[in-house]
DNA sequence: TTATATGCAAAACATTTGCACTTGA
DNA sequence: TCAAGTGCAAATGTTTTGCATATAA
């Protein structure tokens, strides 16, 4: 529960003001995907003087810095994490809409082959799986 | 250059107006992954009576019936595709926005193997690979 | 001090929708 | 005929931005 992107962030020379030390805290200790209406909600419970605006403007300062990941699932908003330690790809439950993290090398050395051969390097990529649960999936 | 989609509509019990026919033909006829407006675009060189709203409905009509593919890669507005024969995932080039095809049987199994040992049965995923040209890769 | 960040409300953007009119089967 | 589709313009939902004010360094 520490706040590792505040030190990123002083890192980067991010001029550290009140609302950024927040929203960076939040980003912190939230372990799901927010979306910014949902940070927000959350920044506004510590600090009243926090705008929506702000918390995009902030989002995307983060990420444009590579202090956040920032996702775009199919539900039309942009969900947000912290840069995990080990890269993960997602699976998304569409019933109730959680968000499973996996992550398999042979995949992502997959992946690397096929940009090579392609004559590319990799940048990103995105990899996400919808999916219902096995037990879910009779009465649908 | 055949108007396949046409003949899905009509094994779904589709109304084929004059507009859902002249969609269904120009999609058919892009062989790349053209967006709502380009689409519109395309439409109106062949009818002027033929609104963007219609496109939309048009897509959204397709898409509900299997018809086509819509991606949302991530440049903001969702492109279109006629359902391909085979099944593929997408490169694109973020230089220029070109998208390359490509199919790989492995990481379809691997897909297939992480969600069933989630548990999960896969509704259908998304795999994008964001890529420079080796050759682009110095002066950038 | 002063360049940078903020709050607010308005704008932007892709997409959807209400309504009166038109059309396919 | 008439349920279903259309054009138009207005509404939507998320994200961005202009501007006057506030603040970090």
């Amino acid at each position: 529960m520490d706040n590792s992107i505040e030190k990123k962030c002083i890192q980067f020379g991010l001029r550290m003001t009140e609302q950024r030390k927040i929203i960076a805290r939040v980003l912190s200790a939230s372990d799901d995907h927010p979306d910014a209406e949902e940070l927000y909600r959350r920044t506004s419970k510590i600090n009243k003087n926090i705008s929506l605006a702000t918390v995009y403007r902030t989002l995307k300062l983060f990420n444009d810095n590579g202090i956040l990941e920032k996702h775009e699932f199919k539900d039309g908003k942009s969900r947000y994490e912290t840069i995990p330690a080990n890269h993960h790809d997602h699976l998304i439950d569409i019933k109730t809409g959680s968000v499973i993290e996996f992550h398999d090398e042979e995949i992502e050395k997959l992946q690397e082959r096929i940009a090579d051969k392609l004559g590319y390097n990799i940048i990103n990529h995105r990899l996400e799986i919808y999916a219902v649960k096995k037990s879910d999936d009779k009465n649908s």
